[in-house]
DNA sequence: TGCTGAGACCGTCACGTACA
DNA sequence: TGTACGTGACGGTCTCAGCA
């Protein structure tokens, strides 16, 4: 699963696919390494770089999904949405002095779905829609074909099939509902069609029928509306953490620069 | 050991939205 | 316009820690 990747290395899965970063058409970068096709970013400048090129202007933007605007303009390039982690001891900042040759840039974190800072003119409908869906609970039933085979069943519901579930029917095969069964445990029913096709006709049960099929499908979409919003509620939490860090970081560079500066000054 | 409050989880209902 | 879906709200149940 493409998204969002935290400076723990798990994957948001609420973000959608980064864009592309084309990299290497920017000058200040003369080494650029893609990890394991996630979008983690590794990007170091050499040493006799002239620093002067990616000299900081702003840290923090207001309104701005990047939170690195660099005068050679990166941000375009990285694409919106992105976090940029800068690890100790590499500088954020370039001093003018030219004390901090090299940025690194550990991490460029997708944060497009859980980012609460969006422009203006993305509605929260926009919002939802950048939301990864799972295939709905009709699709997984239409993907069965209405019919399922006795044994086991295998969905590859992962990126890249990474996560296969294993289906397993208990009482295939008999009339009635059969009970579908996860291989971590959770097990859902699948109402299995009458030999002609229909459900049933009569009036009373068909409606009563109707509303099982409604509140069964409902219970489900709960249960995954419920999974989708810990999730981002847990990559908020991440960001948050995140920036609290980067937040410390700067300060405490802030604090030193201060004190070099007051130190030349007094010299 | 029984009671209780908090928190997590679940099912259901109601409502808004997208889509055919 | 009807239908399906996603999600907030609400109430019920269960678990667990703290306490008398």
């Amino acid at each position: 699963m493409d998204g969002m990747v935290d400076e723990n290395g798990t994957v948001d899965p609420l973000a959608p696919s980064p864009p592309p970063v084309a990299i290497s058409s920017v000058g200040v970068v003369t080494q650029q390494q893609l990890v394991a096709s996630t979008n983690i970013v590794h990007l170091t400048l050499p040493a006799s770089n002239n620093h002067a090129q990616t000299q900081v202007q702003s840290v923090i933007q207001p309104n701005q999904q990047s939170v690195i605007q660099t005068a050679a303009n990166i941000q375009p390039v990285l694409g919106k949405g992105n976090v940029i982690l800068v690890s100790k001891p590499n500088s954020v900042i370039q001093t003018p002095q030219g004390s901090l040759h090299a940025l690194q840039v550990i991490n460029v974190v997708e944060t497009t779905a859980s980012d609460d800072s969006y422009s203006d003119d993305e509605s929260p409908k926009k919002r939802r829609d950048l939301l990864t869906r799972r295939p709905s609970y009709r699709k997984i039933l239409n993907d069965l074909g209405g019919v399922i085979p006795a044994g086991a069943i295998q969905i590859s519901s992962g990126e890249g099939g990474q996560s296969i579930h294993t289906l397993s029917m208990t009482n295939s095969g008999t009339a009635g509902a059969a009970i579908v069964q996860y291989a971590q445990g959770q097990e859902f029913f699948v109402p299995v069609m009458a030999q002609s096709g229909n459900i049933t006709s009569g009036g009373g049960e068909d409606q009563a029928r109707k509303r099982e099929m409604r509140l069964l499908k409902n219970r489900e979409a709960a249960r995954e509306c419920r999974r989708k919003k810990k999730e981002y509620i847990k990559c908020l939490e991440n960001r948050v953490a995140v920036l609290e860090n980067q937040n410390k970081a700067l300060i405490d560079e802030l604090k030193s620069l201060k004190e070099l500066y007051c130190k030349q000054k007094t010299e």
